[in-house]
RNA sequence: GGUGGAGUGGCCGAGAGGCGAGGCAACGGCCUGCAAAGCCGUGUACACGGGUUCAAAUCCCGUCUCCACCUCCA
């Protein structure tokens, strides 16, 4: 059988089979965050997005290298450092350590490399002044800027003509751009910046230019994906290729981008005010439930943001756990099948269709449920390792890392070992009343166990119970 | 002004010419001492108006509403 991913790219608009520069192997950039603030959920379903695109690349056999930069300098943190009073990377890194929490919070594998703007000068001054010989760019008043009208290119990732284009207010202050859309390679600093020596004087790198530098040292001048959020095919990843195409690149195959989360209908963002930190929301939700509710939407539609669509994401979920314990209980610990089910595995070729993919998932568990009723060992354990391996894929498996900490280890387990044999004394008892048809009684603790937060549930093996 | 996207049943959310994805909620049934869980069943949804077609939520034309990008943005 021969499998063909199949990924919608946003350069051409359409959906094209994905075949790699090198067979068996995939190269993937993606623009991670810019570390000025507290990750909010929309940043976060940029990383479950590339999780699954990467799992599911590795799932099907190919060796993926990730690079996912850290932008660490940019005018949001030197304007918060300043208003600290205190250095730009003192900002940078508590961000960034936010960051890696979130990401690893919401069981996302780090990336294969995660390089730092800051940490590639040299290669962006060298890049520039590449730039600046084969004639993309110029230097003015100790800015260096690409010019874009020489790249004939530009505004084709994004659809747009030059000539239609607005131009920023307050685009040129020193009055030395050539055109009003050419972009900053390189700023001069201003007094009390933090700055790095360069051939235009002391200054420091422009947006865009890192991820042109970052590519071509860590993934070559040519590699199969590169993506991000949907807000960046402009001006950010049409920046990008003017530079790096600029400098003859070949660079990104494939363009993915992600759409974003909304709240009332409006994108999430820092400056709206309407952003949802992670770590706000993982205290209200499950990290899992949160990783499912954000996951499951195919990656090209907006996510409207719910408390409401969450707790249902959080009773879908609790389906399919429960399918899993029980079927354990049944079946033993059945190890995850190396293979998904051939229709899951068609979803997630036709553009990562999640949906769709989880759509098997449910109708797997609900198989696997009609198996438990029947006491059909073989059938639920069969049902039970399907189930593990499609969860695996997208990151859901509550039986492996980092779900199973979540309640496994410690002080947690320890409580739970305590609350069990209390609630067992108690469901003795229960049990004694049952037996003598004192079914007054027998409902008495049901429901006092309940009030406590245990709920208790009657199995022909015998009764089980539960946190609520 | 330019560019792109969206409007699906009570809710979330897929699909994209022809058997009503899936989940949540609701209702009925089975099971249960009663529940819970689970299973089975129940919905005549596709913004509006035209058109093409044997057949349209899906294609075409027009209209409305909303969102986003063109300036920092996952």
């Amino acid at each position: 059988m021969t499998v063909t991913l199949r990924l919608y790219d946003t350069a051409t608009r359409s959906v094209r089979d994905f075949v790699p520069l090198v067979p068996g192997k995939v190269s993937i950039y993606g623009c991670g965050l810019t570390v000025q603030g507290a990750p909010h959920v929309g940043h976060i379903r940029f990383g479950l997005v590339f999780d699954v695109l990467t799992r599911w690349l590795t799932y099907r056999g190919f060796d993926v290298t990730y690079c996912r930069n850290v932008t660490d300098i940019d005018d949001k943190i030197l304007r918060k450092a300043a208003a600290e009073g205190v250095e730009y990377w003192r900002v940078a890194s508590r961000y960034e350590r936010e960051a890696t929490k979130a990401y690893s919070l919401l069981g996302c594998i780090p990336p294969t490399v995660e390089p730092r703007a800051t940490g590639h000068i040299p290669e962006m001054i060298a890049m520039t002044a590449e730039l600046i010989e084969r004639g993309h760019a110029y230097a003015a008043h100790g800015d260096v800027y690409y010019d874009v009208r020489s790249f004939a290119e530009y505004g084709a990732l994004s659809g747009q003509r030059l000539v239609e284009m607005l131009s920023a207010d307050d685009a040129d202050p020193k009055n030395a751009k050539r055109d009003p859309r050419d972009f900053t390679l390189w700023k001069g600093a201003k007094p009390g910046e933090p700055y790095w020596e360069s051939p235009w004087g002391p200054g420091r790198p422009g947006w865009h230019l890192e991820c042109s530098a970052m590519t071509h040292k860590y993934l070559g001048q040519a590699f199969d994906i590169h993506g991000g959020g949907l807000d960046l095919i402009f001006p950010h990843h049409e920046n990008e290729i003017a530079q790096s195409k600029g400098i003859g690149d070949a660079f990104a195959q494939y363009w993915l981008h992600n759409a974003w989360v909304t709240v009332k209908n409006e994108k999430m963002g820092k400056s709206l005010g309407n952003a949802l930190l992670v770590e706000q929301v993982a205290k209200r939700h499950r990290p899992v439930v949160l990783r499912y509710y954000l996951a499951s939407p195919h990656y090209r539609s907006m996510v409207e943001y719910s408390e409401e669509a969450i707790e249902e994401a959080g009773t879908a979920y609790a389906r399919i756990e429960q399918f899993l314990t029980r079927a354990v209980e049944l079946a033993g610990p059945v190890p995850a099948d190396e293979r998904v089910p051939d229709a899951f595995a068609e979803a997630m070729d036709d553009d990562l269709g999640v949906p769709q993919a989880i759509a098997v998932l449910h109708q797997t568990v609900r198989a696997g449920n009609v198996a438990l009723a029947a006491g059909d060992k073989e059938t639920a354990g069969a049902r039970l390792a399907e189930t593990r391996a499609m969860l695996g894929v997208l990151g859901l498996d509550p039986f492996t890392e980092p779900w199973t900490t979540e309640a496994g280890a410690g002080d947690a387990a320890e409580l739970r070992e305590t609350v069990g044999k209390l609630v067992a004394v108690a469901l003795e008892q229960r049990q004694a009343a049952r037996a003598r048809k004192d079914f007054g009684a027998a409902d008495e603790i049901r429901t006092r166990l309940g009030e406590a937060g245990v709920l208790i549930e009657d199995t022909p093996a015998g009764p089980r119970w539960n946190l609520s």
